[in-house]
DNA sequence: CACACAAATTGATCACTATTTCATTGCGAC
DNA sequence: GTCGCAATGAAATAGTGATCAATTTGTGTG
């Protein structure tokens, strides 16, 4: 078949990332296919080549997207909170339930890893420091007198503790050790790193 | 062919973990195959499929001998530590250290899952359990008034927040947010909970 | 309107994959 | 001995990502 002009460049491309994100959500990261895709849109396989380098550039725009979700409910949670540990509880909070809530598509973004040496798009870290951000404004109002290198060593001590939790959690690692309830472990944790960040200034 | 009786199926079950183990070490998950496996005995692939009911009963297998060894590694590690702070370090400074050092088996634990309801069998998750009790000890000292259900969510607490930096960075997606190095992450994380942990006893 | 050219699309193809099937083989029991 | 059965592995099955020649089609030009 030759050319057929019934969408753009972009409008396909979208099309193929919403495909795939609806593959990945019912199936996970492994179900993905070429074929699967190209079929869900009408085309053959060799079509998704004219739009993207490969399954992996696909994969990453999916990732991308569900970051961006993954800020936008992050903000519905923060926006109510009044002190910087709620709104660290918030942010904990909805990471976690979105998390569980899109398990498979938010494992993808981790799950899937890039040939070595490939770097990662700006578009993306953009889109993951955009995260960050919101991790690092609440960790500087409970560390007014801190300098930037604290600064950054904390909000990440902050995240990657989270993340882990979610991430055993998802996983199905945690109930091994016996708790299954990772809300009281996020917030343990929370409340006890704050403790220690505010006890010197107050 | 026919049955050669070279080896019993014991000896074909290690030297299949064997091979597999080292595959995954030198090409990652992704790059174990059934006829790589196999091939490296001096099998052919359907073979393998006589030692195993599929790859990912194998992977299992080397799975659990990676966590052999990091319990080993631990172990040698807070050997010597003389505090329960010292004895978290060791064994957040050991964990981190086996990650980085056995990057590809160690990745391997984490991205492997099984097929949604199929559980786990015991002699993998004993051996999980018992790594998570080399945790319970030190914290168990730290908060000796706390109840079982305090102890366990502390530890769980931890040992999340733990494998969360170690996740985080041999993933390479701690460095997205410009900290490049974990052990001060941990450190910095360890000392901030051990600080209110210990505030109210002493 | 006709023609040429470029772009889009396909299906076949390549080199793989995990898993199953099944004819063949060697061993143990009788 | 020889017979049956279990162990074995080559081949078949049903997929995978990626590539590319061939073909069809839209479009711009004369």
């Amino acid at each position: 078949m030759g050319r057929r002009n019934e969408h753009s460049r972009e409008e396909l491309q979208e099309m193929a990332i919403s495909a795939a994100e609806a593959i990945i959500a019912s199936e996970g990261l492994r179900g993905l296919t070429a074929r699967k895709v190209a079929g869900q849109l009408g085309y053959s396989a060799g079509s998704l080549y004219m739009m993207f380098n490969g399954l992996d550039e696909l994969i990453l725009h999916v990732n991308a997207r569900t970051l961006g979700r993954l800020a936008k409910n992050l903000d519905s949670h923060t926006m109510t909170a009044e002190t910087p540990l709620a709104a660290l509880r918030a942010l904990a909070h909805g990471y976690l339930e979105f998390a569980m809530h899109e398990q498979t598509r938010w494992r993808a973004v981790f799950d899937h890893q890039l040939n070595r040496e490939t770097k990662l798009p700006s578009w993306y870290t953009d889109t993951v420091n955009a995260l960050m951000e919101r991790v690092r404004n609440p960790v500087s109002t409970l560390l007014p007198n801190s300098t930037h290198a604290e600064l950054m060593l904390k909000t990440t001590a902050v995240w990657s503790a989270v993340h882990g939790v979610c991430e055993l959690n998802v996983g199905r690692k945690l109930d091994v050790g016996g708790v299954n309830n990772p809300s009281q472990v996020l917030d343990s944790l929370l409340d006890d790193l704050v403790q220690t960040w505010t006890r010197g200034t107050q």
